[in-house]
DNA sequence: ACCTGAACACCGTTCAAGT
DNA sequence: ACCTGAACACCGTTCAAGT
């Protein structure tokens, strides 16, 4: 079959069944993802020429695309910095296991970076200047990523160890919520500590 | 070459030849990492039954055993945990490359863990009960690995964009440290933060 | 422009065979 | 116990060739 009068292909058709893979299985191929798509491995890379890390970072994308409903700028800086982590979390949160993927490429995709522009002149407008500025995002930033790390391999499952005296133990087996619900829990108590805390670097330098 | 009578290799000096690899490369092979050791690749199977990834936990135990000499318990939690905190993310800058490979895949390696094990009980002891010591040891967790991530590949590589009047971009040019070292003081910052707030959680429940 | 087919270099892992 | 050699299934990527 050569080249068809409509495409068989298109990146999104492509990064969407790479991420179907990566709910299902973890992680994904290019022959897997090939195969899924009804199609040759080298087929993909007329739509990719970036091979396989540019389809990771058009996930990204989806990933960005998927919560962006959120687009007022309240007046409260703090009400909007928290909206954007919350979905910025909860859109991980849907796709656990493809958040390991993301955390070692550097990011490029667009939508995402327009979505750390947007925080950078929401705080800015705040008050926060250059230096200020960049902690409050970089201080976000981690704190989001590290949570979303949290939720896929939650700290529990290598805490519950056989050690009976384990005070991480003890305190895991005493815990009533679900593995999903704690760490959902944990981003919401740090994230009140960081914004309470951010706000004393505002008018800094 | 059969066996010889002393063993040329140990697991010891197989992770400390892939940590060297990662390092420097930004990953290991086995072909490589055998290479390295002047070895076969069937070889290391023999001391890594797990395989690679048995490998990449064992230099999570060389990271966590670099940075160890800080053993004692002052009395007061904050000091502790800030300690505990700062030496967990600077065996992490260390090996900046290591850090991905890391947060893909679940902890085992025994030295980490007490590590954790220390911690919870150093709160425990100050009054954390079970739910806010889980809360407390997660935020941590988090944040901390969220920040060697950043310390990977920090924000302003990717923000360092053409767009003139980004915001992120402006305030990345205006701030004077280099990428390094900003990104070791939002951690320090965000730390300073968390220890502050993390003291509302005891008590709790 | 878009897909195929064949090919390349390389990967992680297994296992019988040596001592 | 400890290393080798050969073998396996699989991977990401390239590129000429078709329309």
């Amino acid at each position: 079959m050569p080249r068809p009068v409509v495409p068989l292909l298109s990146r999104e058709q492509i990064a969407a069944a790479a991420l179907a893979l990566i709910d299902e299985t973890g992680t994904f191929t290019l022959p897997g993802l090939a195969k899924a798509l009804n199609v040759r491995p080298s087929s993909i890379y007329h739509h990719f020429p970036g091979g396989r890390e540019a389809i990771v970072e058009a996930i990204r994308g989806l990933l960005a695309a998927e919560g962006l409903p959120a687009e007022e700028h309240p007046h409260d800086w703090q009400a909007f910095v928290d909206g954007w982590a919350q979905e910025y979390r909860r859109s991980f949160a849907r796709h656990p296991k493809v958040v390991p993927l993301l955390t070692g490429q550097t990011v490029t995709d667009p939508l995402t970076l327009s979505g750390y522009e947007q925080l950078a002149r929401v705080l800015r407008d705040a008050g926060f200047h250059d230096e200020a500025l960049l902690h409050a995002v970089t201080i976000l930033d981690s704190f989001i990523i590290g949570s979303a790390l949290d939720a896929t391999a939650p700290l529990g499952v290598w805490a519950d160890s056989p050690d009976p005296d384990s005070a991480l133990g003890a305190a895991i087996r005493a815990a009533r919520a679900d593995p999903e619900k704690r760490s959902q829990r944990s981003f919401e108590i740090g994230l009140r500590i960081l914004l309470d805390g951010l706000g004393s670097l505002r008018q800094l330098p």
